[in-house]
DNA sequence: TAAACCTGTGTAAGCGCTTACAAACGCGTT
DNA sequence: AACGCGTTTGTAAGCGCTTACACAGGTTTA
């Protein structure tokens, strides 16, 4: 049972195709008496407009490609409710697709994405991220999330990992911490290296008020996380402060150390990274480095509207956003 | 600068539109050297299809539109979940769009949608969702996930909630609970209300194994269950257990509890619904009665797909299938 | 050697819609 | 009565793609 066309609506209404979709788009130029008929015939047939062909003629429509390396789970769920809602408030609709990490899905989502968007929000974390720019075609304005895609972006909005590796040390030395660990993200991530980089960069500068130091590698997972605080605690020397590449390993972590016997914050504190939801409810709560999620999708959106709003899709100098991360302490890292 | 478009690579490869089409669509009724031509001239040009050109001439997205009161959270994130991944099993995208529990969002976004999915997977747990039919459009192929969207649907997957309420007052009882209290979802929702009649029901059934019981009125978000366990504890007749209409309201529940002073199981048993991912971390461990949630997406999308591989769409007995809830015991409910 | 076939290729008609353009009409003016 | 004007309408040309159909060659067959 094929839906209605617009030409249907026209033949039972009794006017020219034109004048109907006149009529259906309230333009101001059509008679009251043909604008009724053709609303009650439009009723009538159960006629919807058929989105896809409009946005051919009209070369817009209205929504915008949301590229994630995956399209659930707690972090990229607050991005796509950040995104969800600068959306609604611009009007505009969303398809979404996940890449899985995969370079390759990523192209063939992108490739389903072309002439269904107007534009494109893409997040990719991967070191290697560079390889992205050259599946995404060059014509769609385009705003990258956390992401190392060079350049040809209209706009990109990042996180200052950095910054947020070198807050985490700085507060575990100043809860009195001297043996510090870090369980860092995938190596391949991006944001994992940073934040890496910069709590070594911060270890190292600490100098003498440290008594010790390591690195284990996770990849994001809490399992991963798990493990790795094993790991820790098996070895010789244990820490007494562990700062892990995200949330999902801290609470790996917290798991890790209860089944150990061990306490946090007493025996080793634990400090997180994102703050996603979950964080306030593990036991203890876990103090993280807040990184506005939700704002990272919000404001993403925000500046690819932008871009779409410019007359003719001019770059008007790309505009690059960095949010810091925020140091929200709980109880799992409270020492002092 | 717009993208190339394939009338360009057939100029560009001199050859008519037509066989550039069958080159880049791999067809094997072209010559060896059109196709490496047109191919070539393609990569020359960055050209990418135009997917909704594409899509109104088959008359074939391979999209299909997910509508669900919210596009994040626990609950949703998981029913994406499994979308996404049965999705991607049967080559089809995804587009998304939140109702906001608003059923003239929800009009906007099935218009919307409108031309650019071949089918539709709708969720939407609203007691009045029978006015729902009226904004869906009758052509396409829609599968319903726990809704009760009247018919014309090409199926259906809900959960059996008024079992699932039997199932926890039975699981309380055996805990040697003798004081039931629960704290209810939404009225307006409508699974909310058949979990709360199972929870009734069993009630009344048990009798004199009873020695007291009541129900007080949430609405699914966490903030509502704390108030109204507050109001239970505030009482003269304090309940032994709460089974509450979902799990972020078990987790309010335990704040509470945990402001209170009290203990749970020891002192009150708790019981959610859903199972979703934070039920595990919160402190008791919630007991819960599991509802395959990634399930419900997965299967939700295959009923559609499969709907969607009929020649033309043909009904073919509409598909209902009901998931059983499963009681998950974990610490918040074990007394002993 | 003509009839019967393949194989590749191009022409053109859509898919359902928007929108420039021109035609048609009713007016008030001179 | 001829003119200009503003309003309403229809015609038709796309948007970027697929695909039925026709047609030109080159092979086979009888």
């Amino acid at each position: 049972m094929r839906g209605a066309t617009l030409k249907d609506v026209a033949k039972e209404a009794d006017v020219s195709i034109a004048s109907a979709s006149r009529a259906i788009n309230g333009l101001d130029n059509v008679a009251e008496g043909v604008r009724t008929r053709v609303l009650e015939a439009a009723a009538r047939l159960h006629y919807i407009p058929h989105g896809g062909a409009r946005a051919l003629a009209m070369n817009r429509t209205n929504t915008i490609g949301l590229l994630l390396p995956d399209i659930h789970g707690e972090f990229f769920s607050e991005i796509i409710r950040g995104v969800d809602v600068a959306a609604r408030a611009h009007g505009l609709h969303l398809l979404v697709s996940g890449s899985h990490g995969d370079i390759r899905e990523a192209g063939v989502a992108v490739m389903a994405m072309s002439g269904r968007v107007d534009g494109l929000l893409v997040m990719s974390p991967f070191v290697d991220s560079q390889d992205m720019g050259a599946v995404l075609p060059v014509s769609l304005p385009l705003v990258t999330i956390a992401s190392r895609i060079g350049d040809g972006a209209s706009g990109s909005i990042t996180v200052d990992n950095f910054a947020g590796g070198r807050m985490a040390v700085d507060h575990l030395i100043s809860q009195g911490c001297t043996r510090l660990a870090h369980i860092s993200g995938p190596a391949t991530n991006h944001e994992a290296r940073e934040r890496q980089r910069g709590f070594e960069t911060a270890v190292a500068e600490a100098g003498a008020k440290l008594a010790w130091s390591a690195v284990e590698t996770g990849d994001f997972g809490e399992d991963s996380g798990f493990e790795a605080m094993r790991r820790l605690l098996a070895a010789d020397v244990r820490p007494d402060a562990v700062f892990t590449g995200n949330d999902m390993m801290a609470v790996g972590a917290l798991f890790a150390l209860k089944e150990a016997g061990l306490k946090a914050p007493d025996d080793v504190a634990v400090l997180g990274f994102d703050d996603v939801p979950i964080a306030r409810f593990v036991q203890p709560a876990l103090s993280t480095l807040k990184v506005g999620v939700y704002e990272l999708g919000r404001q993403g959106l925000d500046l690819l509207a932008k871009a779409l709003a410019q007359p003719n899709g001019a770059p008007s100098a790309a505009q690059r956003i960095i949010i810091s991360p925020e140091l929200v302490i709980r109880e799992s890292s409270k020492k002092v």
